[in-house]
DNA sequence: TCCTGGCGTTTAGAATATTCAACATTTTTG
DNA sequence: CAAAAATGTTGAATATTCTAAACGCCAGGA
């Protein structure tokens, strides 16, 4: 039992919180029914709230007191990919995939756009891992096999399963296929 | 983003963590710097504590706001098990497990009694699953391959491997083989 | 039985947080 | 550019929490 423990700089929590959720102090004042001027107290760490105020400000935010002290509010975490952004990781020369989001800390999901070039195939060997997975094909065609189901799918159709059921990708076609892909846990 | 939030009945709250650590109020305001007062009045939610006192006071347990907020306390948690009380898992009629702590919401670990007759093998196909995972052999003896490595375990004889690498176990000799094992997170 | 020590609770007063209203500064708008 | 609106900060008054010391209660030991 021990969650990394965020910083105990409530102040600036507060204020990176409220500034991500594009609020101003008199705005989040008035939904959370305290003053602009607590707020502005508390942010500059003059005062250390009581957690019926602390409460009532996260109430209108709104955000539970445990998301508040558990997840990481990096100023910095970025909201918008550009295509040249997105990070890419190549397996072997038939099959790429470029990641949404691989620079974030603590994803629950990881986004994928894969390329299978003809005769790609990630083996005989199935993959299994933990989570879920689904995708929708965007171009060309593909042969999933998950389980003892196999199906060739087109542009436009999709899948979904449980990751540790085996399950194994093929391109038989002459042109490559794009698919979209997400998952949860991220598997790397 | 959304942890379930726990009841904001914080007195109750404290007063349970405190119990469950096993300290007195007295006890926890000496080793927090606060007066046993404050935990007082707290506890039976007279006042709302200021982040900081709360802080103060947690600290002294030692437990981190996160946790506090983040977990769920029941005080009902089962710290003793008889052997009776194990849950059993049966794979086949070869391999059967009994694991510690199957009621519990939320555990990080795993621990399981395992047993495996003669002839057991949990196949061809190796397991491989998130996780770290470690034992040690009871009675009986153990064939447990591991990615290229392979090894006949004794009793008193242990192992400890990334549950990403493919393992497969199998009871080749004439007498059953108890184990103990424990794998993090639970794979089941 | 009457102590003694430990427990949680309570109360008055000191310390701290919060409100209210005003201020200085920046941003928007005509 | 000037006026108006919006933002964050501040000071004095109020409300709340925290401390220190006492209280009542109960379990064990002379």
């Amino acid at each position: 039992m021990s969650t990394t423990a965020p910083s105990d700089d409530i102040g600036t929590r507060l204020r990176l919180v409220r500034q991500i959720y594009g609020l101003t102090q008199r705005e989040l004042a008035r939904r959370a029914g305290v003053t602009n001027g607590a707020i502005s107290l508390i942010e500059q760490n003059r005062v250390s709230p009581s957690i019926s105020s602390l409460k009532k400000i996260l109430d209108g935010i709104p955000l539970s007191l445990a998301d508040f002290f558990t997840h990481n509010f990096a100023a910095s975490d970025q909201v918008f990919f550009a295509a040249s952004e997105l990070t890419e990781i190549a397996f072997g020369k038939t099959v790429s995939m470029r990641m949404v989001g691989g620079n974030l800390k603590e994803r629950a999901l990881q986004m994928l756009h894969e390329t299978y070039q003809p005769g790609a195939d990630t083996g005989e060997e199935m993959l299994r891992h933990q989570g879920e997975e689904c995708g929708i094909i965007v171009a060309g065609s593909l042969i999933i096999t998950v389980g003892a189901q196999e199906k060739t799918l087109q542009p436009g159709d999709a899948y979904y399963f449980r990751s540790d059921i085996p399950h194994r990708f093929r391109n038989p076609g002459p042109a490559p296929c794009l698919l979209i892909s997400a998952s949860s846990p991220p598997s790397f």
